[in-house]
RNA sequence: GCGAGCGUAGCCAAGUGGUUAAGGCAGUGGAUUGUGGUUCCACCAUUCGUGGGUUCGAGUCCCAUCGCUCGCCCCA
């Protein structure tokens, strides 16, 4: 076994890179609807802009990255989220100027380097959504409303919303002096963690799992109650439409995001069937950061999921069944030969699936393969038909078989009859 | 980054110091040179993730290393 894919790196053969097909294709319709668009931003950015955009306090910054100078000694970095990378793309390219609300959404890889775990990797990938350009609730519960139809489209059924509102930056400000305040007497209480980060990132604290940790929190002042009456009137307006749109939610007062840059609303999907990793989407509203990153003020919400952890949950069911034919190309001879490679472009031509089988071993074999690949009608073209011009139409499934003329196949009588076979 | 377990063929595996490394699935060929899903037969690991050590002898013991899994951490 000398080669191997780096560590927490893998391949996704064919056989699972269907269901990856499915979440695509299902995630791409829902989000089309809602008039979300697609945006593809590159792999690595220039260093700063995650220090500057994530925080470099961020666990992510601080020891996650996949950092490196390129020959001209530009820092670089692969990116470690998507949301950076987005509004940068925002910024350069004015797309503010367009007017109105950019509501846009990507999927690809993005790099950590983390300890492997089931479903989480260092080259991992994401979907994410992010709406630009507007600070109204209904954009919070929009966003919300789109992860919970792509997520229950996929057939996830455990799902429980987590909502919480950490504040603008003055209330968080206000709160973070309330907590220090509060902890620093039992800071040799507290983990070692949690004490690493009191004065570095103290919010971190109130989601630490450490029991005795847990217990001090308890009595901790809670964010909610140093809210300012808009930040109030915002959360409440962000509850308020999502009981609208029948959405239940949970509110969890510790639920605090793992970047810098979010403000008010922060949620998280959670799948029960996933324990501890149990978190399928992550996000919330970042009113600062395209103005941090030198664009307009500019208020934003946006969300990730984990796509590994999804298809972790897909591959328990089996997927929708083609609901095509799919021909399998049977034949023997030269001549057949040559005539089933034609006739299997020609039905392509026509909308059809073809694989021809290039093997030139004896029929049984040839058949055989067909009922493998999950054919549904076998075309077989031996030295008679070759002659002829005719092929011998097979349905694996009933065995039934017919001698037709090979131009005739591409009529439109026998596609009725494919496809209410298939 | 910390703690624990694991690593035998494409996949699932038996094997717990003694001569030639079970078995199953998949694959390939044949029974059956013009037709599949059943059955039968044959073939399919000079080698046990990799490197070193202990021993007369190692897949089995020891060390290192790589990878995987679980928990912590972090996050999606």
């Amino acid at each position: 076994m000398g080669l191997q894919a780096p560590r927490g790196t893998r391949d996704i053969l064919p056989a699972e890179r269907v269901y990856w097909q499915y979440l695509e294709t299902t995630a791409r319709q829902i989000l089309d609807r809602a008039a979300y668009r697609e945006i593809c931003t590159p792999i690595f950015e220039y260093t700063s802009l995650f220090e500057r955009g994530i925080g470099e306090a961020t666990d992510i910054v601080s020891k996650e990255m996949y950092t490196f100078s390129d020959r001209a000694q530009r820092s670089l970095t692969l990116r470690p989220e998507g949301t950076a990378g987005v509004v940068r793309a925002y910024i350069e390219h004015g797309l503010h100027s367009q007017g109105g609300v950019q509501r846009l959404w990507y999927l690809g890889p993005m790099f950590r380097y983390e300890r492997p775990q089931a479903g989480r990797y260092r080259q991992f990938h994401q979907l994410g959504v992010e709406v630009l350009g507007s600070a109204d609730p209904r954009a919070d519960a929009e966003v919300i409303a789109v992860a919970l139809e792509i997520l229950q489209a996929l057939g996830l059924k455990e799902l429980t919303l987590m909502l919480n509102s950490v504040g603008d930056r003055e209330d968080r400000r206000a709160y973070r002096q309330a907590l220090v305040d509060y902890l620093t007497p039992y800071t040799a209480d507290l983990d070692p963690d949690s004490q690493d980060r009191l004065h570095r990132n103290p919010l971190r604290i109130l989601d630490s799992k450490d029991p005795r940790t847990q217990a001090i929190v308890k009595e901790a002042p809670r964010l909610l109650d140093y809210l300012s009456p808009q930040s109030r009137h915002h959360f409440e307006q962000v509850q308020s439409l999502l009981q609208d749109l029948g959405i239940r939610y949970q509110i969890n007062p510790a639920l605090v995001r793992g970047l810098d840059y979010y403000t008010h609303t922060a949620f998280e999907f959670q799948d029960l069937s996933l324990g501890n990793e149990g978190t399928v989407c992550g996000g919330g509203r970042y009113d600062h950061l395209v103005e941090e990153l030198g664009g307009p003020a500019t208020p934003a919400i946006g969300w990730a999921m984990g796509l590994e952890r999804l298809i972790l949950l897909l591959r328990e069911r089996p997927l929708p069944p083609r609901a095509e034919p799919y021909f399998y190309m049977v034949t023997r001879g030269e001549a057949a030969e040559r005539q089933g490679l034609i006739l299997a472009q020609q039905l392509r031509r026509q909308g059809y699936t073809v694989e021809v089988d290039l093997s030139g071993s004896a029929f049984a074999k040839q058949v055989k393969r067909a009922d493998r690949v999950g054919a549904t009608v076998c075309l077989v073209i031996g030295e008679s038909e070759a002659t002829e011009r005719t092929v011998q139409v097979k349905w694996l499934a009933s065995g039934e078989q017919v001698l037709v003329p090979q131009q005739e196949l591409l009529g439109e009588n026998w596609r009725s009859r494919f496809f209410a076979s298939a």
